[in-house]
DNA sequence: TGAACAGTTGTGCAACCATTCATATGAACG
DNA sequence: CGTTCATATGAATGGTTGCACAACTGTTCA
């Protein structure tokens, strides 16, 4: 059974009857709804979910957040993973644009930006749906 | 070196001097940091994101985000894997709440939630920015 | 200069995850 | 009922990712 195959008859099923003309209108409106939706920042926005998707670099997002400016010296205290681990974090969530870096003397703090806000906001906002 | 060691010599240069008033009063901002930050929510966000962070699922969502209520099979068409990993996308989808699912007839139809919406919305709203 | 130290980066292993193939379910229709 | 069809689900597997350990930068201060 191939595709189109399936096409017809879901459109059959939805308007009672149909004709070549109305799959092939169908077909069209999908080919438009593909070449319409924005898929230009996918990568961007999939490696920044991704990047926000693992427990640690979440976790310190949240509390830099909330908490304002950090170092590495303090997140360490905050979550229980190795410095090492903390600094591969913060990297990794500087690197896709939801932290930036500021060097002063020998340490380094963390900030996050509008974009990591935008997205725990949107979060913290749709808790209990379904 | 611990890492009270280190957050004593941090607020030491950041203070100018320091004595262990200081270093014990950081310690408890630390410590309410982490008990106020909102982390209760934690993994269900997590598992929004990294459902979110997979091309495939990233694709469905937008194109049913922008082209409205789809079934699976005109999704199919859409991106190219297979009908059965559309259809494990999607049941993930709706599990994470990023999607509802509709029955009609033989066919079901997936649509957006409002998560899956403001989420795609703080992505695009945050787009150029550094 | 060099010792001490804050933070970063490369590597290997273990755990996780996405896709595929094969099969199951459940609705419609003769 | 039995077949067809749309979609779901389970198991297997191939690939990816997160972590700790250790070696390495780059900065401060003597």
């Amino acid at each position: 059974m191939s595709q189109s195959d399936r096409l017809r008859r879901l459109v059959a099923d939805e308007l009672g009857d149909c004709c070549a003309e109305d799959v092939k209108h169908r077909q069209e409106q999908l080919r438009e709804l593909k070449a319409s939706t924005p898929m230009a920042d996918a990568t961007d926005h999939v490696s920044v979910l991704s990047t926000l998707s693992d427990d640690t670099r979440y976790r310190l997002t949240r509390l830099i957040a909330s908490g304002g400016e950090r170092c590495v010296c303090e997140l360490e205290v905050l979550v229980d993973v190795s410095e090492s681990a903390v600094s591969h974090a913060l990297s990794d969530l500087v690197e896709v644009g939801l932290l930036t870096r500021r060097k002063e003397g020998k340490w380094r703090y963390y900030r996050t930006t509008d974009r990591a806000e935008a997205v725990l906001a949107a979060l913290d906002e749709t808790g209990g749906e379904q």
